[in-house]
DNA sequence: GTGGTCTAGACCACG
DNA sequence: GTGGTCTAGACCACT
């Protein structure tokens, strides 16, 4: 499991932490029951503090993503995909309504935004 | 010139001053060499510090969107719609990739996505 | 007489004043002993403040530019073409020393510096 | 790292710690990727407010000489050498440009700024 | 601990 | 009256 933690970023970095940690339930590096890191080790390799990870943990927990036993460790959860799906989904359309909704505001066409639209999503292909 | 300040939001207040006024200079609200109020004045009247109206008149003084004097006053810039337009532009194209790369993670569909986006886009009108 | 006021300018319009009417000394525009508008008249034609005018007639008459008289009006000095020179090439050393003291620390050559200068000299004529 | 304000001084206590930030990234004495102080300690050491120290950082973050991290500190960013390189040779250039122009307008000739600015560029070595 | 935001005062130069 | 700068407090999210 390797988490890339980018100081740069305006994201803070406990959140880093938990999105790519949902990204690799998504895309099948992390399958559901297996553990992952405890929060000191992965804390260390990432050069970042305990608390940190804490917070991560803390929050996909809360999100159903994990499940965390004290003295066992952390382990995907067994609905932790469809928790992702459902929360990617949402966000998708948010980010989509709001690019709709300024779109119109300056009245750019949908023909230009449906455009744009297609080449991001082939250009990451 | 009416600015509604939402303390319940998470964004910080000087920003939503920023963003309501550069929407009314979009709107035709507000027109190129118009004065808008005093710090003072519109602190007053949003009952906010004067600092934080301070902090959002130094923002859009920075990025173009009105020229400020000491003694005199602040005033619509010129080019103030053509600032605007291009960072509506790029913030709308910010949002269609953003949309598209998670999309496209999720395995939704580019149709399934156009689709969303021609709802929200006729949504609003 | 013609003064030009820029509210685009960061310089206060007080300083735009006084600037001018020393190089109008300088160039001949105004002749030593000749009468300059009244306080209120040039007030008036500006759209400014008697105020800031009355603070840059105030300043040219402390550095020794003209004289006033109440009830009778102001007019230039006698010296006032010295004192312009002297004050001119005071600022003109002052502007070489920083751009010599800037480039020698940026490493520019000095053989550069001398370029750009006869460019600018040039390039007003 | 030592900084050293002065209140006689007209400029404003933010742009002092800037200018001498800057000046110490050029110097080698504040190198890529280093630690500047946390906004408190500064102000603490400085005398001087934590308001004042986050404005002069604010400005230092927005021209890209540092970046700074909540919860992290500041820090020297990766190109600031360049950025402060072009910013001084903006500013070299418009003080030969003034210097031109004002030398011009009093007649005094090109042989004559160009002597005053190698004695000038020679007497600080 | 760190920086980000906000408040309620104050003095200054400019108009 | 205007904006520019500064002070001494405070709470928040993040590390």
């Amino acid at each position: 499991m390797e988490i890339i933690i980018s100081t740069n970023n305006n994201k803070p970095i406990y959140e880093q932490i938990t999105s790519q940690i949902k990204a690799m339930v998504m895309s099948g590096e992390l399958s559901q029951g297996e553990a992952i890191p405890s929060m000191r080790a992965l804390a260390k390799s990432l050069h970042v503090s305990v608390i940190t990870v804490q917070k991560a943990y803390e929050d996909l927990q809360r999100d159903g993503f994990i499940e965390t036993t004290v003295g066992r460790g952390s382990f995907i959860s067994a609905n932790s995909m469809d928790f992702y799906q459902e929360e990617q989904q949402r966000q998708t359309e948010q980010y989509l309504q709001q690019a709709a909704e300024i779109g119109r505001n300056c009245n750019i066409s949908l023909e230009k935004l449906i455009e744009l639209l297609t080449l991001f999503y082939q250009e990451d292909e």
